[in-house]
DNA sequence: CTACCTTGACTGAATTTTCAGTTCGGTGCA
DNA sequence: TGCACCGAACTGAAAATTCAGTCAAGGTAG
């Protein structure tokens, strides 16, 4: 954990965070990470290892991300629970920002290398995954494919929202909002909160 | 229309679509505009400003694209006529799937170039409005703010969507059927179509 | 009409910058 | 002894950016 490895793998993703892939440089990647560039040179060969392998953490950090947490979740009210979670994503905490920033660089890099996509495609199902069972809790009515679908129309939403946010499009508060809205919309809003008619 | 700087951009939406903004060569874009590097440089001072007008390019492009159809436009079936709309930034067909691919680029790239976001921004309310009005025709009951949010949701939705789709990670008919649940769920699914289950 | 000038579009060949990747002598420590 | 590591100079190639100058159209004065 305390490795050099990955501290610089840390270091990466902060790097990534902040100029994009792109902007990797690996020079600013060894002063990030309080190393030598040979240091880098020596784990990982070459600038392409470097970011298979700090795309790899990404998406690893972020399954134990979401796997980690389920402590709490309150069993009478799964429908707070589901939002909570969902509007985890969209927070300007530094964590959350670089994570947001780090994931929508490897989905936008994904679309022209294709080496990238095994892990993305793994990662998302995880993620589309944790959140229809949520939805099924929150929701046991419904079938599981509606459940799926949900899951996976909520999760790309927040992706759409998140490069929006991220670009300077969309406000924050206005994001969590809609986020909020798309809830009510899928899950009918029915529960206890009114909102308008439908 | 047919001078030699709108050639330029064109080409440049083709090499954003085919390498990304990220792997665009200036000497690349030449080649595939049939000009010299200098006559670039002579158009747009420097890459920076490739970049900028082109997304300018494309945002114009698409504003016309979107405004051109309306002829039809059963005015009976409005949501039909909403639905049709959506689905078209869905389809694998060239020229969408190079305009989905140089767009989701300048919005990755924008979240570290400042000069993109007004463009970008500017591009999207105006994406936002078209769908807002179409919604309003498909349900005439709703309120303005609603409208104006639901296109907000669905707009993003499909960036995510298509994103996902363009980095291998989902199928494209499925995305467009996760389109068409989330409209179902965005004007609750009332109108005539049945659609299979779910 | 025509010789001269201007100007904008355009080019090819440099020049300059920027990086990834290498090399190597050297340090500390298990 | 050998592994993990430093550091800084260096190479080489790929890009970006610049520059001096060509070419054709259009104007204009003599």
């Amino acid at each position: 954990m305390s490795d050099r490895r990955t501290e610089i793998l840390k270091a990466a993703t902060r790097v990534i965070a902040r100029r994009g892939v792109r902007g990797l440089r690996v020079s600013e990647l060894a002063a990030e990470a309080g190393v030598s560039t040979s240091l880098i040179y020596y784990h990982f060969t070459d600038r392409a290892g470097i970011l298979r392998q700090t795309l790899e953490f990404i998406s690893d950090r972020a399954d134990r991300y979401t796997a980690e947490r389920s402590p709490g979740t309150y069993p009478d009210d799964a429908r707070a629970d589901l939002e909570q979670v969902l509007l985890l994503e969209l927070q300007d905490t530094p964590e959350v920002r670089e994570n947001s920033t780090a994931w929508g660089e490897l989905r936008a890099s994904a679309v022209f290398e294709p080496d990238l996509r095994e892990d993305l495609a793994r990662a998302t199902h995880t993620w589309v995954h944790e959140i229809a069972d949520l939805l099924a809790r929150a929701d046991p009515l419904g079938t599981a494919p509606a459940h799926a679908a949900a899951a996976e129309r909520l999760t790309a939403l927040i992706e759409g929202l998140s490069v929006r946010w991220l670009s300077g499009s969309l406000p924050l508060d206005h994001a969590r909002h809609l986020l909020e809205g798309a809830i009510d919309a899928e899950l009918g809003s029915r529960r206890v909160s009114d909102h308008g008619r439908s």
